[in-house]
DNA sequence: GCTGACTCGATTGTATACAATATCCACATG
DNA sequence: CATGTGGATATTGTATACAATCGAGTCAGC
């Protein structure tokens, strides 16, 4: 028995073809690379990915289930579009979520925790300053994404990332539907305070800098949305 | 245009199959007719159910992402159980969860709501009393979900209720992981408190409410499993 | 000219056939 | 006698075939 590699990576099996499908449908939708409401009929992925219709129709049964496509009898699948309303209410909930997030990473994290959030702060610091806005906006969202996602796994809790890990798709989406909307305006600091109050240990304080930083973001979107409410098809690159 | 009725119940449809084998399924395994750990077969339960093979995995598919069933490839599907630490964590994010809910019904909840939830807690109560408990006991836990559901629905809020749909999963799970805890303690006081709360809008007198009954009803459920840790498998009705 | 029903095309829903993988038991071998 | 290997069996994973449903275009009727 060689025990030098505490944690080999599991040893990535020649994983299933509907758990391909799914995991590369779901990282297109959430990259932003279908418009919302853009149809996604069976045949035409099959043909794509050179699959048959079952591991396709599996994937986004699941994907259904996630929230990201909505799924009406036999009139097909499309990528989902929140509605305002809905929006509002996501921004509720990860509010107390996310700061729940907080105050248990502050709480239970370890030192490669504290490692992966710096580091992940890092990465979406290097990404946003002043770089060109338009060209590298999936790249925040998605480093934007990470950052959140480590404070939850800081959390040590599978079932507040089971639930934080739906709301992220959420987000996705809305920060897709609202994309002319750019990104780093103080996030940067919110999100410092944040790490701060985490590796401290200041549980408290990490719950008021998660919600607070929630709070600021969500009333960003929503003044964006209030501004320009006919988002509707987002299909290019708008100028 | 009939305007008389408002709301007709969506003429719910001849349903198609996968979604009349999920509803199915989901309700077996809710109310316990399954043990937990047991194993479901496609062909038996297609063969039971007089379907094919395609919609009873379809609804199992579904069925796995709402973390009812664990899947493992090429080895089937069969009931959750969860571990220890997953209950203990499906408690602390139920506190945060149900007390956001009860706060949100205090301040949102109109007159059907009232009266949803007071229909609710008087058929919890009128299940309750001191009838026979391991006769009803499917029902008990069934109507107290309920009457937490009608809780959270009375929040208006989708992605909350979306979200403790998640959780409800896992509290039944649990409360059939250990049945042998018989559930009406004092349980009826504490909901009676929640809904006098929420009922004259007291917002965080609702929130403490939720708060401290997910918390006592939490320590009582892991007090329970710490007694008698290995319960396995519950296959018949014990006396 | 407009409204309504009908038919055709396309797409989804379900069933079944085929392939791949895992489990179990027998058997040979040390 | 224990252990490892081999094959048989059963179950899941994928592909395809067939049925049902939906949408659009068209033509008849008013």
């Amino acid at each position: 028995m060689t025990p030098s590699e505490v944690k080999l990576p599991a040893f990535e099996r020649p994983t299933l073809v509907r758990e391909g499908v799914y995991q590369h449908l779901r990282g297109a939708i959430l990259g932003g690379e279908f418009s919302p409401g853009e149809r996604l009929g069976e045949v035409e992925l099959s043909a794509r990915l050179g699959v048959s219709r079952t591991p396709v129709r599996e994937a986004m049964m699941r994907l259904t289930q996630d929230g990201l496509i909505d799924t009406e009898a036999n009139k097909g699948m499309r990528v989902r579009q929140l509605a305002l309303p809905e929006i509002t209410e996501t921004y509720v909930v990860r509010e107390e979520l996310d700061g729940l997030a907080a105050a248990l990473a502050a709480e239970h994290h370890t030192a490669s925790d504290a490692a992966a959030l710096r580091s992940a702060l890092a990465q979406l610091d290097a990404a946003s300053p002043s770089a060109d806005q338009s060209n590298n906006y999936r790249e925040q969202t998605l480093l934007d994404l990470a950052f959140h996602r480590r404070v939850v796994e800081a959390a040590h809790n599978a079932v507040l990332l089971s639930l934080c890990r739906d709301l992220e798709v959420r987000v996705a989406l809305i920060k897709h539907q609202t994309r002319t909307f750019n990104a780093y305006l103080h996030t940067h600091d919110q999100h410092a305070a944040i790490l701060e109050a985490v590796l401290s240990r200041d549980a408290e304080g990490a719950r008021r800098a998660a919600r607070h930083h929630v709070r600021t973001f969500g009333a960003l979107v929503l003044a964006d949305l209030a501004a320009a409410p006919a988002h509707a098809a987002h299909t290019g690159e708008t100028a």
